[in-house]
DNA sequence: GACTGTGAAGCCATTCACAGCT
DNA sequence: AGCTGTGAATGGCTTCACAGTC
């Protein structure tokens, strides 16, 4: 087993053949080959074969992969046997969607708390939590035992923001705020840019449009 | 100028300078280098330069390039020198955020209608939009000119909202489902995983951890 | 016969480095 | 002197093709 630099395109397939794997295991499906995968999740068979093969040898020649066998180390590669708190920064409307986001909640993530500066929001109940005052972040992100952030607050705000993590502590940031953030090296940082996939669309459409010229 | 197969990648960090170049202007700069551009948004120069070079020559030589102009050009690549309308199907939280999502409404987007078909939520207010039936689909799209649909159901659902979406010649579609959906060649389809760059996080947390043994 | 695991080949994107302008 | 535009070099991801295994 080679532990070389895995390619976050690999790690982002990953995650995408583990929700794919759960689905195949609620419906009662045992052996799946790569072929399969590969047709459910949208890539190449070859493509499914090297993914996993960074990480090890878990299928049997001829047969194929074990689904709840394969389902559990992708789970365990993602990190995912482990339940992972989050705070939430920003309680506007994308913050409150979060908080209530399924896909969130039920595949190892736990929402534990929601802040925001804003008075008229602080004390507003979101499912079952209550939305916090930034100053009370650092004393809950310790007792909670948090160690992810998710920055739902606007431009403007956003980089306040992610230095009170940094400062605080969190490894890890997911900013849903359209901008580069500065982080030191040692946090992981990935931007989630709601209207960047839109624009891609626009482009294409009118590419295609000029290309029937 | 060569109009050859452009990366996704390359249009994905166009949408992004773009972003950019508005702040910029709006702060009242009249020309950026490329190594300034790289610095806000976090890529290399060169990657900037290559990047334009697919769709002309926009700076000069020993300047840099003017902040309004290449801020409508990058506009006009995109496609966002118009207005489009969206059509939302999904009234839940997520569908709710995204109707009221400011980065879609500024920036050349327009959601003309929200679709639902749980009698609980037809006919709620979001914004100054109301729910509608999912039977009004057809006839909405037409009266509203509208080209790109929005898929905020959950997984049970998305992929008959999408193929309702392309019998009722919707071009392009933005998926918020964690599935791969089935969609022809003609319609242009992107996902948008919320957990995916989550589950990145976390596999790079893990992944950290072990590499200090 | 079927399907995995993997070196090799192919391909595509990024970086380099410098010529060309201003 | 400064910065763009771009061919060439590099690096890395994906596909191919087949040996290995059940």
């Amino acid at each position: 087993m080679k532990t070389l630099r895995v390619p976050e395109a690999t790690v982002t397939r990953l995650s995408i053949y583990s929700r794919f794997l759960e689905r195949l295991d609620r419906n009662g499906v045992t052996t799946v080959s790569s072929g399969e995968i590969a047709e459910g999740v949208g890539v190449s068979p070859a493509q499914v074969r090297k993914d996993l093969a960074y990480f090890g040898e878990f299928g049997t020649r001829g047969v194929g992969y074990n689904v709840k066998d394969l389902m559990k180390y992708t789970f365990r590669i993602l990190g995912l046997d482990q339940t992972w708190s989050l705070a939430i920064v920003g309680a506007g409307n994308l913050g409150f969607a979060l908080c209530t986001y399924r896909g969130f909640n039920i595949r190892s993530f736990y929402v534990a708390a929601v802040f925001d500066n804003d008075p008229t929001k602080i004390g507003k109940r979101i499912g079952n939590l209550v939305v916090q005052p930034l100053s009370k972040f650092p004393e809950v992100v310790k007792n909670e035992n948090i160690r992810i952030g998710i920055i739902a607050v606007p431009i403007s705000a956003a980089q306040e923001v992610a230095d009170l993590m940094v400062k605080t502590g969190l490894e890890a940031i997911l900013n849903f705020a359209p901008v580069a953030l500065n982080v030191p090296d040692h946090v992981e940082i990935r931007n989630v840019d709601l209207s960047v996939k839109l624009e891609i669309l626009t482009f294409n459409l009118g590419f295609k449009a000029a290309q029937n010229l």
